[in-house]
DNA sequence: AAAATTCTTGTCAACTTGTTCAATTGCCGC
DNA sequence: GCGGCAATTGAACAAGTTGACAAGAATTTT
């Protein structure tokens, strides 16, 4: 956080161009513009120039600040994903302490999903949401870590508290079932406007609360009633019925 | 002297097929060129001299022929889509002919999954599976229209069989319900090994079979056993979606 | 007050980018 | 044969890219 003697709120707009010597406040607003622009246009699709011009800082002091344009990209998660991560371990938490399984499990899939639908529909930080979604998608995250090294800690704890509220499931069924929450997530929170195309309007991302009412029932109702081949949880011969193709 | 026509017309099919001077040849092989490169990096992230220099032909060809880098990305995609489409509508009709509600919406799920998933696993077409997957996550994808071209109309049908299968569901939990369905599938087919390492390798997005099993089982418990919290899902505005700064 | 440090800035050069151009090649019907 | 035509080529283009530098301003330390 910043921490400035004076108020940042009165300076953030007056003082751009006159004497703002302050470090941390240029580099958040560096990191601000760098947010936007790469969810707007992916890692390759911005310049560091763009990302200056908005930042209106001259592009060089992203390279003092940052030492690059990766820097750059990381910095942002290093802001960011720390905010996600205590909520869902916060909701865990919360999820552990219920008796009930069906609710225990929808507490789960709750600790997932509404951290980051809500940071979605926070104007603020909705840009994030979107980066978040390219990354999973580009090989070069493995590249560059950034998933591993902020997301798969708290991935591991998910799983486990799944596990432990679905005793009777398969290692690999609490895996899938955990990518498929994920893909729910990451897919509508990417969305460019073609759910709610689709829908006609009737389906809107951007409202928090009732995307989240579906997708919780959803993803809670796969969780407790998948069976992956016919009845239990064994790996007997699966794929009996019709094959199309 | 109908043996000499014939060598001269096999000698003419092989010359034509074995000299550069063939348009549909150096098309094809630009588009296969393009599609790899297009998947390990992005729409941005590659230039046309990279591609160029894959498919071992000038630069200039490729606008020649395409008219562009989106020309050439467009051409991608309107070679690929149609085999999917194809194979969604078969199994479609398919899942239409079942009279069991249970095993029809399965049918419809395979329908949307399978294809993909398929594709995928196949070696020579696994690159289009991750464009793909970048498309959707990418907001230029509204800019470019190509997943409203080519899927809007085949996202439709499934979710009237969908709505046909499961009558008494309100049209915004069919929409949710495929947005799930499309989630975990896109999800799966841009993973770039975060599914193999969370899961120590039990579970594999390559193993199509046994990746479908399990993606399909879920889903199918998704449609038939989700309903929105209470019934009173339709909390009208919650956020006003004004003014950014 | 002077010096040292941290932060900011304009400018620069080497290099890519997507696209266009004029010229060339091979194939066809005349 | 010989133009017409589509396909191909290498070169050139203008615009934009990144990272670096040294010199200047602000802040802190001496």
């Amino acid at each position: 956080m910043a921490r400035t003697r004076k108020n940042e709120q009165d300076q953030k707009v007056i003082a751009v161009e006159a004497s703002q010597r302050n470090a941390a406040m240029t580099r958040s607003r560096i990191i601000h513009a760098a947010e936007a622009e790469f969810a707007d246009h992916g890692f390759d699709g911005v310049s560091v120039r763009r990302i200056a011009q908005r930042a209106d800082v001259p592009v060089a002091l992203i390279n003092y600040h940052f030492g690059g344009k990766e820097g750059l990209y990381r910095a942002i998660f290093e802001m960011r994903a720390p905010m996600i991560v205590d909520q869902r371990i916060a909701g865990l938490r919360f999820a552990e302490m219920e008796p009930d399984q069906e609710r225990k499990v929808e507490m789960i899939v709750k600790a997932v999903l509404v951290p980051n639908l809500h940071m979605r529909s926070t104007e603020k930080s909705s840009s994030y949401a979107r980066i978040l979604a390219r990354e999973v998608s580009d090989p070069k995250s493995h590249q560059r870590g950034v998933i591993q090294e902020f997301f798969d800690p708290i991935a591991y704890k998910v799983m486990e508290a799944l596990q432990k509220a679905l005793p009777d499931r398969s290692v690999e069924e609490i895996n899938w079932g955990y990518q498929a929450i994920l893909g729910v997530m990451v897919y509508t929170m990417a969305d460019t406007g073609r759910i709610s195309r689709l829908s006609d309007g009737r389906c809107d991302p951007e409202d928090e609360m009732a995307t989240a009412t579906y997708l919780v029932a959803l993803m809670k109702a796969a969780l407790l009633h998948a069976r992956a081949a016919g009845g239990g949880a064994g790996q007997r011969h699966k794929h009996s019925t019709g094959g199309e193709r």
